[in-house]
DNA sequence: CATTATTGTCTCATTTTGTAACAATAGTAC
DNA sequence: GTACTATTGTTACAAAATGAGACAATAATG
């Protein structure tokens, strides 16, 4: 990690978010030897678009190509710079402080962006920094530093005003899924409930659906059918 | 202007939009001696917070603390680096390109805001490099340097958005105003008409309007109410 | 075949929205 | 003053959208 090839004092950070267990997830990095939670984030390079620095550092994380992104804020505040925090952590990784690394102690503008994604086919990757990179539910997050917890609220707060803008549905969950999948994931961004029948209705009205075969769960009750987004 | 007091490769850009004559207007600054037009913007300072930086820019160029600003997206393309443009700019205005403005060349990635401002109010001054900061309206704008016309889209795209969710009306607005002149903001932003009817039903159905009393015109017909809104 | 759980659809009441009508003015013309 | 005009605030009714429940269909089980 060469410091003179990234644009100083710029950052982004990532909000990955998967669906499973009827639960909204995101990816959270664990520091090694620090207890310290952060959000997946990386630099730009200085020949390097900036939403492909994220795509670049999301195949990383992920193992996935191909992800909807969306960028919601940039967080500038002077108070999320905590050079200690980042001292610590590179400590604590038994890097000089004081040396080649020591550009990340630098003040940092981070650009936020939230992903979608198909929580099967990840392949969590932690960094040279990080023993672990792991889903934890949205409800059930450990402290993060800085002003990550900002930032997911931030990206939640968005991603729910997005819910009946953009197909959100498409990118969390598989190419066919049933109504009450789909409704599941309205409801974990919700955060609310919603009636079965009206769902369904509000949904298919939309005409965004395309209906396949039923699918059989082996259970004792009405197949549901499977439903697929029409465009890709 | 000294490059060492600031972030550099960071920038801003303000959408600062004003509303008279029943159109939405744009504040825009022209360089001297080369015809182009471009939006305000600036520099964010190392020991200052990203949003203060905008205000600070805002008060220079119009006069006003205390602005309505929201924050949209960040533009970070390396198509945006066209170093000729801004070199064209020094030359114009008497710098040498490669005297101690020559950071000024450097690729920059460009945090965007909109800004909702009273019209009546602004006192537009045009910066060092430039010749004038007059208003526009948005259906005839002049065209503009780098990616300024895409922020522009943005910007309308983000507060068309934001018309029902947030009071839009509430900052290009005095405090007092007519139904009329409020459903003219209304239609101005979303680019539609409305039903005259429905939109007063639908806004005094959100109990966010005071009225006051009564604006005679001096025309023959009878006089309607003023309105504020209820939370300044 | 009866039972159970769940699904897709339909029905009806309620609420919201679209549309037009109407009465109330504030001026002008006379 | 009265008649007339333009615009406003409100009401009335139709149409559409939504909430809430009923109901038939069906994939398993015993």
């Amino acid at each position: 990690m060469e410091s003179s090839d990234f644009i100083p004092n710029l950052a982004y950070d990532s909000v990955i978010f998967g669906f499973s267990g009827d639960q909204l997830k995101i990816l959270l990095m664990e520091y090694h030897n620090t207890g310290l939670f952060a959000l997946p984030g990386g630099f730009v390079k200085k020949t390097e678009n900036l939403d492909d620095a994220v795509r670049r550092g999301l195949a990383e994380r992920t193992g996935l190509t191909h992800i909807y992104l969306e960028q919601f804020h940039t967080f500038g505040n002077l108070s999320r710079h905590k050079p200690e925090v980042m001292k610590t952590i590179l400590i604590a990784n038994g890097h000089d402080p004081n040396g080649p690394m020591r550009w990340l102690l630098d003040r940092f503008i981070s650009v936020a962006y939230y992903a979608l994604i198909d929580y099967r086919y990840v392949i969590p990757r932690p960094d040279e920094l990080s023993d672990s990179c792991t889903w934890y539910h949205v409800d059930q997050l450990p402290e993060l530093i800085l002003d990550h917890r900002e930032i997911v609220n931030k990206a939640l707060e968005n991603l729910r005003e997005n819910l009946d803008r953009k197909l959100v549905g498409m990118n969390l969950l598989p190419e066919k899924f049933t109504m009450q999948e789909l409704q599941r994931v309205y409801e974990a961004i919700s955060g609310t409930s919603f009636r079965r029948t009206s769902f369904q209705r509000k949904m298919l009205a939309m005409e965004v659906l395309i209906r396949h075969e039923k699918k059989y769960s082996g259970k004792a009750h009405k197949a549901p059918y499977l439903y697929s987004f029409t465009r890709k």
